[in-house]
DNA sequence: ACCTGAACACCGTTCAAGT
DNA sequence: ACCTGAACACCGTTCAAGT
């Protein structure tokens, strides 16, 4: 039986998020992944070093994904676009922000950290110092991630997928009103038509509008920005 | 030989909690809850029904240590002491943050619950519609979750604690500063002195100064809000 | 050069058996 | 009522052996 084509590094990455992005991070197992190659789980050690490389392979790839952003745009709407385009690249591939926030996953190439190098590029336009960029950075990050991972399986007060509908409506009617007066109005109102990109988009907004009000009034571009769309 | 007391519920969180704490989340393994008990794995099960339970539990716990706040402050006020508290706590258990995340632990108690019913409440007073309310209690979820993420463990493009110091100096100089400039600034002028709960208030500070921007103009005042006719 | 089988040290969990 | 030993179906990874 003709023996098939070699594996390499890039069809074992390749398969992996795959796996993943039906699986999940905890469907994705080295023996998993193996039988979906054809191949024995101990052949993988031959391609990458150990699973580690392979989360940070699948992150540096996706990372790639996330659409380059106008550098002439004023600074408010750079971060806007920078942040939702990652937003659009992690959304298609959940994995990604799970492994960054578990450690599981470091990627350092230049190519990666690009997005946040734009990101701090903006922040000192805006006129922020080193200590107010690097927290703002955080924030944008952290809203980021926190966002991405709360809208795939995470907490929200909200009970997990189940199998259906009506497992929502279950919990509503579990949630005590005299207790818990304010959420439990909250989950009555809101069960149709969540969008967590729409959420997110919105959430961003209210961030950055936060950022142009602590940045420093005078820009010291000649751009006059502060624009807040709503 | 003197059998010790019988375990029970109480005891099996309260060194859950510990290893927790200690370990971390991967540390917590049902085989080494049971050594440190003096017991084996399988004696778990007549206290608890299985590992998420044990989760949940932990959860409950933190949530529950999560200091009230007053609710005759102004509700950005309001909204900062409870996040800032949620903050407080989690940051003391990191287990939490990372078991909600990875859906490991979905605590559903009134008493869990509560600190978002607080939120909820103060983003009504404000004047926020349902969809309003539902985003900006996310907004302030995500970046809770997230900034506790980042910090532990998580990435920022900065390397992983090591083992020591060197780590980050070693890593600073490895960032490209010709491709990354703004960044590998940001690197070399913020290794020292990095506090992340510091950084979490000015980022809540940055969200909330948004969130009062877009809040309703005429704030409803002590008005009684939150009635639902249905 | 690439792949494999057996093994090691782990997981969560079930079940029948012990006291 | 509580605890245990053996077992099952998994993990990631190493290593010597095969082609």
């Amino acid at each position: 039986m003709p023996r098939r084509e070699p594996l390499n590094r890039e069809k074992v990455l390749t398969a992996a998020l795959e796996l993943a992005d039906e699986e999940g991070l905890e469907g994705l197992s080295m023996r998993r992944l193996a039988k979906r190659l054809g191949v024995e789980a101990m052949s993988l050690y031959n391609h990458v070093s150990n699973k580690t490389d392979i989360l940070d392979g699948i992150a540096e790839r996706v990372f790639s994904e996330v659409a380059p952003s106008d550098p002439t745009l004023p600074w408010p709407d750079q971060i806007r676009t920078v942040t939702l385009n990652m937003y659009a690249a992690f959304s298609r591939h959940p994995i990604v922000p799970l492994a960054l926030v578990t450690d599981q996953s470091n990627p350092t190439s230049a190519q990666a950290l690009q997005p946040l190098d734009t990101l701090a590029g903006a922040l000192y336009q805006a006129g922020f110092d080193d200590l107010r960029t690097r927290q703002a950075l955080g924030a944008i990050n952290a809203l980021l991630l926190g966002s991405l991972l709360l809208s795939t399986g995470g907490f929200t007060g909200d009970p997990q997928p189940h199998t259906a509908e009506q497992g929502v409506s279950a919990y509503i009617r579990q949630v005590d009103p005299a207790r818990l007066p304010h959420f439990s109005r909250l989950l009555r109102h809101t069960q149709n038509g969540v969008s967590p990109a729409a959420d997110f988009e919105e959430a961003l907004n209210t961030l950055i509008t936060g950022l142009i009000t602590s940045a420093p009034q005078q820009a010291p571009d000649h751009a006059p920005e502060g624009r807040i769309d709503e």
